[in-house]
DNA sequence: CTGAAAGCGCTAACAG
DNA sequence: CTGTTAGCGCTTTCAG
C-alpha cells in the first residue's frame, strides 16, 4: 500500500498550516492553490497539491463556515423519515445535489419545525449549509414568516398548506385528486368516499379539493358522510373505512389521500366480507413501491418525485448562486390504473357483505 | 405577538457579543452564564439569560466546533435511505439521541464509505459531530482500518462483514437464520433453499451460516443448487426463485435473506402456478411493515431494531463522555410465524404447477 | 505571483 | 465572581 493514509480518519486532522510547511510555502498560498482562486504559479500549485494529497489534507468545514464562505453542503429538513414518499424524494435530491458536486446532510426534526422547545434545532443546519430544502415540512404557524425573512436560500418541496413567498416545488395534488375521482366516475361509481390525511402540509386538503371538483363537475354534491378523516397511516385508513362501510348507504368506491390509507381501506373492505374491486373500488395517491406489491395491486396517482426533486435542487442552487429564481413549479400526477379499481357494482344486486355482523 | 423573534431565521445571526452588549457584561460572562460552567452571580445570569432570549440568541456550532468543544450533535452515516430497515433504525436512533438532549444529522453517502472520489465525504460529519453512528454500512476495504485509528467516537450498527476493534451493536443474524430454517424443518420441509443478499455488511453471510447450521444439525447436507444469490431487492428474489423452481428437484421451502426478496419469491412461486404456502413455503428476515401487509402475510424474523438502536446510542455516548465502553452487543431475532409458511407438501402428490411451461 | 495581518464566534487559561 | 488574552483553521484585504 504505497499510498499514504487516505486522509479521513487521523487523530489530528491535517491543516492548511501543515500542508504549507510540507510544501515550503505560506498558508495563504496553499489556500489559493487548493481553492483555485487567485494567482498561483503552476509550479507552486503542483507542489502544494502534492503535499496536500500526501498529507491527506481535507478542509475543516467549520472554519470555512466561520469565514462565511460556501460550504458546498445542502441541508434537508424533514419531519418523518418513515414515509416512503419522503425517502424517495431524499434519494432523488441526493443524486441531484451530488451531480452538482455538493454534499447533502439531513436533519430529521420529528416535531414541527419551529417548536420553541428546540428552536435552535435547525440552527445547526443554518450555520452549516449553503441552502436548505424542506421536504414535506410540518411547519409551526408563524414559523414560515420567519423563514421568509431569512437570508439563507431555501426551497419547500411538496408544501401547500399556506401561501408563502418562499419558493415551492410540488406535485399538483388538486388535479391528481380530480383525476382519481374522474377515473372512478368513469367506472360508473356515484357514491365515492374520500379519506383525508393529516393537514400538516396541505396536500390532503388539495387532494380533497380535487375530489370535490370532480364530483361537482359530474353533478354530484359532496355527501359529508362520505368524507372521513385519517392521518396518512394505514390503521387510520382501516378505521375510516370501517365507518364508511357501516353507513346506511355505503360508498362503492374509496379515494384515500395516500397509498398507506388505501391499504388499510382494502383490509377493511375484506374484513367486512366484501371484495376489492368487485364490491368496493379503492384508489390511493403517491404510488409508493408497495402499491404494486399488495394484492390486489393498488390503483393510484403517481407523483413525479424525481422531477420534483431535481427542480427543487435546481431552484435552490439558483438561489444560492444568485441566479434568476423561478419561485414555484407544479408537476402533474399520473393516473396508474391497476387492479383495485373496477366497475361499480350493479345497483340492486346486494353485495355478499356481512355488514350487520360487523356492527357489533 | 409580544414575544420577540423566535430566534432562528434572522439575516444576521445574533452572537455572544450582541448578548453581552445588551446585558452590559463581557462576552465571557455570557458564555459562562449560558453554558452553566464556572461562576456567575445569580443576578447577572438572570440578566444574561433575559438578554439572550430577547435577542433570540443561538450558538454558532461552527465556532463551538473550532474550539474543540462538544457540539451535542451525533452524526449518522448511511448508504441507503430507501431501505426500510435502515429507516427504522434511524427513527429509533433519533428518539434515543433526542432523549439525551442531543441532535442528529444524517449523511447519506450512496457509494461505499471510503471511496476515494469523495474521501472528504464524511469529513463534514467528522468535523461537526461529537460521535458517529454507521448504520448497516457498506465500507470499502481498508476503510475500516482507518476508522479504527480515528479518535472520533463511533459505533457500527448491524455490521458483520469484517472483524474489527470498533464497537459493533447488531442483531444475531446467524441464530436468526438457524431459527428460520428450524421452523421450516419442523414443518416437515427437507429441501430448503436459501436466497442470499448482497455481501456488503456481512448480514447475508451470517444468515446463510445459520441456514447451514440448522441443516447440518438436522443431518441434511447443503445442496449447492439450493443456494441462490440475490441482492436484497425484490426482483432478485423473483429471479432466484425462478431458477430454484426450475430445478429437477425444486425446493419445498425458501428462506430469503430479507423480506423484500421473500416478496419476490412469493411472486415467482405464484407465477409458476404454485401456491404459498401449500406448495412452497417462504420465510423472510427483518419483519419490515410490509411483511404483514402482503398476501399471504409473510413469516419472518424480527430484529429488535429499537433495542439495537438504543444500545448503539448508549455505547456511543459512553465513548463520547469517556465512560466505560462495552465494545459489542448482539440481540437475538424473534421468529414471527404468519401465513407464508406451512407444512411440507405430501411427497408423491405432485403440485399443480406448470413448470414445463415456465421453462420457455 | 506570494505573504502578513486581521478576524469570523467561541471558550480555555489566566488575571484581576 | 468577572474580564482579558489568545487562538481554533480558514479566507479577505492589503502589502509586498
Amino acid at each position: 500500500m504505497p499510498e499514504a493514509k487516505l486522509g479521513s480518519a487521523d487523530a489530528a486532522p491535517v491543516t492548511l498550516q501543515n500542508v504549507a510547511e510540507q510544501a515550503g510555502v505560506s498558508v495563504m498560498t496553499v489556500s489559493r492553490a487548493l481553492s483555485g482562486e487567485g494567482y498561483v504559479a503552476e509550479k507552486t500549485r503542483a507542489r502544494v497539491l502534492a503535499a496536500a494529497s500526501e498529507l491527506g489534507y481535507s478542509p475543516n468545514i467549520s472554519a470555512k463556515m466561520m469565514r462565511g464562505s460556501r460550504t458546498n453542503v445542502i441541508g434537508v429538513l424533514v419531519n418523518d423519515l418513515q414515509s416512503t414518499v419522503i425517502n424517495e424524494i431524499i434519494g432523488a435530491v441526493s443524486v441531484a445535489v451530488r451531480a452538482h458536486n455538493m454534499d447533502l446532510i439531513i436533519y430529521n426534526s420529528i416535531e414541527e419545525l419551529g417548536s420553541s422547545t428546540r428552536s435552535g434545532i435547525n440552527q445547526i443546519m443554518r450555520g452549516l449549509c449553503d441552502g436548505l430544502l424542506f421536504i414535506l415540512p410540518r411547519l409551526k404557524d408563524g414559523y414560515i414568516d420567519m423563514l421568509e425573512q431569512s437570508s439563507l436560500p431555501m426551497v419547500l418541496i411538496n408544501y401547500c398548506r399556506t401561501e408563502t413567498t418562499l419558493p415551492v416545488v410540488r406535485g399538483d395534488n388538486r388535479m391528481g385528486g380530480r383525476e382519481a375521482v374522474n377515473h372512478l366516475l368513469q367506472l360508473g361509481h356515484r357514491r365515492i368516499a374520500f379519506i383525508g390525511g393529516s393537514a400538516h402540509t396541505g396536500q390532503s386538503q388539495e387532494r380533497q379539493r380535487g375530489y370535490a371538483d370532480a364530483l361537482k363537475a359530474a353533478g354530484i354534491s359532496v355527501d359529508k358522510q362520505l368524507v372521513a378523516a385519517g392521518d396518512f397511516g394505514q390503521l387510520s385508513g382501516f378505521q375510516a373505512t370501517g365507518k364508511l362501510l357501516a353507513l346506511a348507504e355505503p360508498p362503492t368506491a374509496i379515494f384515500a389521500a395516500n397509498d398507506e390509507m388505501a391499504f388499510g381501506a382494502m383490509d377493511a373492505v375484506r374484513a367486512h366480507g366484501l371484495r376489492v374491486p368487485q364490491d368496493v373500488s379503492v384508489i390511493g395517491f403517491d404510488d409508493i413501491p408497495a402499491a404494486s406489491h399488495v394484492h390486489p395491486k393498488l390503483s393510484t396517482l403517481r407523483q413525479p418525485l424525481t422531477a420534483i426533486s431535481e427542480a427543487a435542487v435546481q431552484e435552490l442552487l439558483r438561489r444560492i448562486t444568485g441566479a434568476d429564481a423561478q419561485q414555484r413549479a407544479e408537476f402533474p400526477s399520473q393516473l396508474v390504473v391497476r387492479e383495485s379499481t373496477g366497475p361499480a357494482p350493479v345497483a340492486g344486486k346486494a353485495p355478499r357483505g356481512k355488514r350487520a355482523a360487523a356492527k357489533h
